[in-house]
DNA sequence: AATGAATGAGCATTCATTCAT
DNA sequence: GATGAATGAATGCTCATTCAT
């Protein structure tokens, strides 16, 4: 089985399945063995590509915050002109990320702050750049005169809040179940730009 | 050493420490040892009190429904004839409740399904009706025609993400500390209000 | 639940359980805490009619020899002038006291040696009283010319032996269950009388 | 610490290790624990070698099932032709067997049922074909007119009964001590074929 | 006579990690 | 690059027993 996968190839193999095995078993369930036997490699070998167990849920959660940031950026790249129709595509694509990769949402954002202490603080900054993207939405839309914030970093933070408790709340399934997900979504980037753009009829 | 607690208060103690033990290491790194630890009692004693580990886990969701309930009730009956004012109540109980009792929130909220799948359904379902009385708000709100909202259902389920994501943010520490708490909670309060009350000019 | 019961019968009340759940439990699982809740009272109250849990099952041990002396004395009394029919009789009851209390049986043969070390010597000699009477028939027998036995105590074991085998091998569920008990008792007892009078044709 | 053991070769340590103590301290008083400290290694170390606690006295009782086997074959070998000296020999081979391997012959047929049920059946099932071998000779006998059976089947259970009572009474230390066991043993299997074959005279 | 409270020792099992090869 | 062998520490839980009341 180790046969033809190059290091680099395993290193990959590792990090996939781990993200795997998180939707289905949770963090607190997921260990080294299990992830080895999951691979089809020995135990040890996951310590010839990690340090440790740490370092291996740090790689995850520096790969999603990546991912996310790309996908941001994608998503207001189609928008130039218009902040609000940015920041509509900025909370959709952010949603949508949240609940396509429930994994890396779950180790970026919901460990609990006992494990992400030993996270390291620089990398932990690395992640304001995601809200920074929609902030810029923000401060161009209040610059052109089309919304409305009295500081555009708290106005940030509570559209991100919005954001995340749909997210997680959806992959908790902790929603009544006779909600339809889109339905919940779509009304959620309603409130939310309805809440920054007052002139806003929708 | 447990020389003057009665049976009754060892109970409490073992729930109360319990939840602030869950504060700080999380659910997933609690054990019965921690506790009893904590306690200054064998681990023992606290099958006691309590059947196994679930069971002590199961009283304290329980408890904090029910006191989740309780704060609820009492903020709209401070406010019986005006919805908006009501609905405004019931935000800030409920962000207040979760800031406050943020061991409670954690078990009640953030526990991932696979560990839910270990608590009886029923006791989640009695969740379900913390947020009736959100609903209620905005049916009667709607019926006066002072909030708007296409399917009340859909819209108590985005009021109650917004407010746990602003709740969960800041338990977990991932809010940017130049941001004072009580601001984003009185502006995530006010895009909640906006989002389903039309007219309002705050 | 206490009220009706006296000492003397929570002792006998305390036996009967123990003697119950063996049956269902086997000795290995059973467990102080096991039988007072199904009789009803604390564990503690056991420890007021038994020193220990050793104690408790030295007395059962004890019970269940009178027990099965008083059967085989009985048995014997049918038949006082004819050793054969008198031996037959005996195995007969041997084997229907095995039988009908694989509980007393349990306790009384199957325990393991380790466990037996701490049984009180004295006690242990009582045990040989049992065998005495079958010895008893045998060498009347023996004498009256109507069995053989070079050595009668060699004999009184080789025939103890053969029943021993067939009771806890029915006891264990070993046999195979197209074998009816009947038959295989009736056997082991022509077997074992054929063995030690061979003028016998049946 | 285990300088030189090979893997294998732990693994036969392992078995031997918990055989001895389960002569010294029966089923019931073993723990990986205890199995761990008599060879000198940690509990952990097992796991490598047994899933758990239940394979490995599954893979001692397989173990003693196939030894049983072979000696009772071998014995029979020698005897080609006369069914009576097959039968004999068996009955010696049988008993040598529970004597010598006190152990095996414990978790083979001294468990309690209770117990039992967490071993699968099949390999126990195989434990009658060791009955079979007996049953063979017995049918060869009737056949040459040397032994008389209403039911080989049921006598086959007799013998067997009679065999493994005088093994399970010697081991578990019983037996008058001041029977040798030789004279218990030589006597039983004389007692054995006298119920089989009546024309003997021994 | 009876009990609730308490505990230390023990159980099977799993874990992240190290080390020699 | 990869592994098997090994382990100390931890997990939830049960046990027989003691003691004050």
């Amino acid at each position: 089985m180790a046969e033809r996968t190059s290091s680099a190839d395993l290193r990959r193999l590792i990090l996939d399945t781990t993200r795997h095995l998180l939707v289905e078993k949770g963090y607190a369930d997921l260990s080294m063995r299990k992830i080895a036997k999951a691979i089809g490699y020995s135990a040890t070998s996951i310590y010839l590509h990690f340090e440790n167990k740490d370092a291996l849920f740090h790689a995850l959660i520096e790969e999603g915050m990546e991912r996310l940031l790309a996908e941001l950026k994608q998503a207001e790249a189609a928008h130039p002109g218009d902040p609000v129709a940015r920041l509509e595509a900025l909370c959709q694509a952010y949603v949508h990320f949240g609940l396509e990769n429930p994994e890396y949402y779950e180790i970026m954002l919901l460990l609990h702050p006992a494990h992400m202490a030993r996270y390291p603080a620089d990398k932990f900054r690395r992640a304001r750049r995601n809200l920074d993207v929609i902030e810029a939405a923000l401060i161009d839309g209040v610059n052109q005169g089309v919304m409305q914030a009295t500081n555009t970093r708290v106005s940030t933070s509570v559209i991100w809040a919005a954001l995340h408790g749909a997210v997680s709340l959806l992959n908790a399934k902790r929603v009544d179940i006779r909600i339809a997900h889109k339905d919940l979504i779509a009304e959620t980037v309603r409130h939310t730009l309805r809440g920054c753009c007052p002139s806003l009829e929708r």
